[in-house]
DNA sequence: CGTGTGATTGACGCCTGTCAACGTCTGTGG
DNA sequence: CCACAGACGTTGACAGGCGTCAATCACACG
């Protein structure tokens, strides 16, 4: 399924440092160290799949990845987007059920296995980290439910503003003011949750209004306040 | 605002057995019981308000609340429901962020504060404690994520079918198959997420083709696999 | 008995999903 | 080097689900 290449992960791997993982002592850092597995994944590929028992979880070190649920009609709803230091698949870890999500791979990625003895263990011993890890997964939670909030009361013309918005803070924008991330335009339905024809209809109304310029799949941020103030950001 | 009454919270009070809070010690429950504040809530009170801050979180000893966020034009989206050994407010206290969304009664309710020093205190101490915490979190993001998914791509009949076993697994049946929940239309349209008129119409179509029978608030489940079925709950 | 809240019904129209056709680009194989 | 397939993007037509507005009814309460 998933063609991922073994990788030695040198002792600079991000996801000491830029992660949750930051919170563990320098004892339990080698230890992390020593015990997770580094792979290689490629544009496509799938990390996990909804309905897999998974038996760690994982940091990226590397790369885009998204999360998304498959609805009735085999229509994915991406969850959210992980970058470098984010860490995946550790509710289904935590909660002992298969995952409930696939993952699949947006931009190459490199991705280190944790497995869940270890989670577990400093869960245990380390109520830092738990703490953290708490706080973690609350941040998501609250994230979840404003999504839910949107999704039920915006317009798709609303939400592809706000999505917009989110995909600029996430993964930023180049010195031309490009989002930093290359989605398909179903990629960006999925998010929105609405038709491929609607986003494509909306961004061309967006770049006719001067909001946005469009290239390809590049998507070039000219008026973020008007984005804003489309997507109903202030309330 | 909240016209809360205080009352002696005595030893049996539910929060010890149906709660996470079964995780703590007997020193710990002891703890809890001198800490914590008992209050009596009438239907309509507000525990807490979006943009709150509040220094303690709440566990339901008795009635039901709804959570809920409030939208763009001021309308309520509810999240979930929480009843008899649920927790709420714990989000925004772990987080030390404002509340996120508002928690009104719809069922007299006597709650437990419980102060968030009290919390952490726990959590540093306890990490049985904290991993039960920390499923509950989980377990509440995978539904959260799971609702958002369905908003996003079932039609509103396709919701209300959902809405109505929801309620039905929350809540129970009486004796004579009622949903033991009493809910305006108005609530049921803010959890589905469409317009109160909506909701009214779905109904009498349900009831029609045989299966709820209504009256007044009062819901009668007669079908349920039909309901399921219409609800998409399969997949 | 007036007032207010909630429930219901009807009319209307727009947003948005679906279907279909076509254009564009890239990679592959002959 | 060209033909072709396949994935992706775009545009138009169309219908219908669902939100909005307005009027009316039902019921409880002071």
């Amino acid at each position: 399924m998933s063609r991922q290449q073994p990788v030695p992960c040198n002792g600079d791997c991000t996801a000491k440092t830029n992660s949750v993982f930051r919170y563990l002592t320098n004892e339990e850092q080698l230890q992390l160290s020593t015990d997770k597995g580094c792979n290689i994944y490629k544009r496509g590929n799938i990390i996990y799949r909804e309905g897999n028992k998974i038996n760690g979880f994982y940091c990226i070190n590397k790369g885009i990845v998204k999360i998304f649920k498959t609805g009735t009609e085999g229509k994915e709803q991406i969850i959210r987007f992980a970058k470098q230091g984010d860490i995946i698949g550790f509710r289904s870890v935590l909660n002992g059920e298969t995952a409930c999500s696939t993952t699949k791979v947006v931009e190459d990625a490199i991705l280190c296995f944790i497995p869940t003895e270890l989670l577990y263990h400093f869960i245990k011993t380390n109520s830092d980290f738990s703490l953290k890890l708490l706080q973690l997964v609350c941040k998501e939670l609250g994230e979840s439910n404003s999504f839910l909030t949107d999704i039920a009361q915006k317009t798709v013309r609303e939400r592809l503003a706000e999505v917009l918005i989110y995909l600029m803070g996430i993964f930023g924008l180049d010195n031309e003011k490009n989002i930093q991330v290359s989605l398909t335009r179903e990629e960006l339905a999925n998010m929105v949750g609405t038709a491929t024809e609607s986003v494509i209809r909306l961004l061309s109304e967006f770049k006719s209004d001067k909001l946005i310029e469009l290239n390809g799949r590049k998507i070039k941020i000219l008026d973020i306040s008007g984005l804003n103030k489309i997507g109903n950001m202030y309330k």
